[in-house]
DNA sequence: CCCTCGTTGTTGACGCGTCAAGTTAGAGGG
DNA sequence: CCCTCTAACTTGACGCGTCAACAACGAGGG
């Protein structure tokens, strides 16, 4: 792999070479303050892109395969299943599983749709929503955990030894740190 | 965040509880013989999972904004601008960019469409197809470049120390090759 | 010489996520 | 009492990725 962020287009060194002729009208190249990844921050983003292109991508297919859902439905319907009453307020639930309201929204369509969890009106004051598991939407997550479950060791916590385990802690607070900042 | 791959739903614990009634006809329950995560493995899990959703949606919203185009186009185009003759053949590039091949081919599509990059036939044995990059194409990549380089240091590279930074490499090669395994 | 196979790449239908625009409902200001 | 703000959702259009089918092309077997 290898997605520059290295500096000049061109690997590390000048020039685009090759014949292309003259470029267009651009203000002559990068703004001359950028400040370039090197070698180690290379890598360590080159293999953060892998991850993020290939890891989500196998994961679906896989429950795809053997559960017949997608692995955010897994995460949602998850989450429901750990709550005291198998219920969780929409806006609470779509900052639990890092996602915008409005595909939560959509989800919650779908399962709804397929009879795994329900919506109700909070009868209070403003315009709360609460998701519900159903009994049918319970089964499927207890059915399709073992799978989650084996996947995730199988691509990724099995191969990892304690200190990358500790780290993946860490980079993660990091990220959503500054992610949130934003 | 919180995704179970716990146990049995139900935080840790066993059962249940809340009032959904009894459940349809599954055969009762996880086949039992399954290694759930511990509490430590749980969390690099959840770390995991956050980022797999954040990241990649934080970073293609602001490539957008900023430069009119994904990241994945741009992983696409910068790839190719590093290479000698700005040229690669599709499969060698899907490989590169951890893409599937119908994914590269609608991109690359895409991108010839906006005059970015031109693909050629190889006249050799086989049905081998070239994808260069335009002159266009390469204003376009190094115009946006400065802006990926501030975002992936911003969301990922700055706050990370080497220990992570370090950590990160080893996991993307270990998640890679489990991956590939498969 | 033909038939089948393995690569390599393309295409179309379909599903999911995003973005922008609503909708519903209470709270505060004048 | 009305008007506007904000919070909490929902909806629809649109773009991208996946999957399955297909097309192009050489190689080997019988």
């Amino acid at each position: 792999m290898d997605t520059s962020t290295t500096g000049a287009p061109g690997p590390g060194g000048p020039d685009p070479r090759g014949g292309e002729g003259a470029e267009a009208g651009e203000p002559a190249g990068p703004p001359a303050g950028t400040r370039w990844l090197d070698g180690g921050e290379l890598a360590a983003w080159l293999a953060t892109s892998a991850i993020m292109i290939s890891l989500p991508a196998a994961l679906d297919a896989r429950m795809q395969r053997e559960s017949g859902m997608t692995f955010f439905e897994y995460m949602v319907l998850s989450v429901l299943s750990e709550e005291p009453e198998h219920t969780m307020q929409m806006s609470d639930l779509a900052a639990r599983t890092s996602a915008s309201l409005s595909r939560l929204s959509h989800v919650a369509g779908r399962l709804e749709k397929r009879g795994l969890l329900a919506r109700v009106r909070v009868p209070g004051p403003g315009r709360r929503t609460n998701a519900v598991l159903t009994g049918a939407g319970y089964g499927e997550v207890v059915a399709a955990a073992p799978g989650h479950v084996a996947a995730v060791r199988e691509y990724l916590v099995d191969g990892l030894g304690p200190a990358e385990l500790a780290a993946l802690r860490r980079i993660g607070a990091s990220v959503e740190a500054a992610i949130d900042r934003t």
